[in-house]
DNA sequence: TTTAGCTTGTGAATGTGAACTCAAGCACTA
DNA sequence: TAGTGCTTGAGTTCACATTCACAAGCTAAA
């Protein structure tokens, strides 16, 4: 390891990468310089390189970088080379939609339950994906599944992440729009997607 | 205006604490200390209290913030203190739950609008919004919409841009995971729910 | 009016990440 | 083999954001 520290926002900006070169892939395309890639992903060049230099010389000088190899790099820094299973709980409006998500998909993740207290959903199922009783979540210790996606109403997300740390996750993407405690072995990230709409109007000019 | 320059980063959070005020103020608090607060939305009481300063002296030493009033100042300076209409385009499953979500309405924005090209929804309605053509897009001009939510599928999402900025929105809120251009006067934020996931193993232990 | 106990607001110090710059290295051509 | 043009990798500088520390100011009680 050539740097003692490796910025979290450069940890931040690897999936973006990582979805620019897999794009960049499936267009055909076999190797790209960094200027192509940063104007694509939308940053700049030397925040590219900079960003893969803490991970070690991935580029060839006067050539720029194979999006295969790099793609691989990446995901085995990110630890998405070995396939990884998430468990979904909550299968509302917003449940549904991340089922029917893509994005999941191409970054190597498996939603390979889903959760919901309406008994008119339980036993269906989305996409592949069998929903079973919140009361049967803690099978997820035993299945392994480290993963877990909340999308719960908010009156229920701090008691679905109690149970989820129960149940042995040890991490957790949290949609429901709230703040939640958890041990701090645990990493949570939490997406309110109306929250970032909200700093627009402020940027924007007023007439 | 007591500082020449305010940091994004306190923007950002800004409907961070907004939500966290909101959220404390349905159960009956009148007023919060900057720890309370903090601890309330998961950071500090210095940030908090900084973040604050950039805007003016909202508390009262001794004894904290005014909820309400705190609200409605970062509401303001948010420009979320009038009603901000907004469109949705792409009324799949991401669009049908942007719609059922409760999140823009207290911030104060108002989907007045959606957009498909499925004519089997067009003239259908969710959650009192009403569907229409793709086509009509450009009237979005004459009913001064400034605010275009992006749920297409990635394939059409530069072209929907497109056409949103030509109706002249000038604020974008675009869920397609891929980055998309736009003029330089146009903001726009980008969410893809599935990268900040990605990030996810990389923080957790391996074992 | 005075004192004790809190809590804010902010200048200064520290930490972190972005931007710049350029030497090093590769490919291609003659 | 030498020269040209291009691109990476990384040290340095600069800008921005976080954290600290404490004076200023409020409330309540005696």
């Amino acid at each position: 390891m050539r740097y003692h520290k490796i910025p979290d926002e450069a940890i931040r900006r690897l999936p973006l990468y990582l979805r620019g070169l897999l794009l960049l892939s499936e267009r055909g395309r076999k190797s790209v310089s960094s200027k192509d890639l940063a104007e694509f992903v939308g940053t700049y060049p030397w925040q590219v390189r900079k960003d893969f230099s803490y991970f070690g010389d991935f580029g060839t000088r006067g050539v720029g970088y194979n999006i295969e190899k790099l793609a691989r790099e990446i995901k085995r820094i990110l630890k998405l080379h070995v396939r990884q299973k998430a468990a979904l709980i909550g299968v509302g409006n917003l449940g549904s939609a991340v089922l029917a998500y893509p994005g999941f998909g191409i970054y190597g993740f498996d939603i390979a339950v889903a959760f919901d207290v309406d008994l008119k959903k339980v036993g269906r199922k989305i996409k592949d994906v069998e929903i079973k009783d919140i009361s049967d979540i803690q099978t997820l210790k035993k299945r392994k599944i480290k993963l877990g996606i909340i999308a719960v109403p908010r009156q229920a997300a701090q008691r679905t992440a109690d149970e989820l740390v129960k149940a042995g996750i040890t991490g957790i993407l949290n949609f429901s729009p709230c703040y939640i405690t958890v041990p701090k072995k645990i990493k949570v990230i939490t997406i309110d997607i109306a929250m970032d709409f909200a700093r627009l109007p402020y940027y924007m000019p007023s007439n």
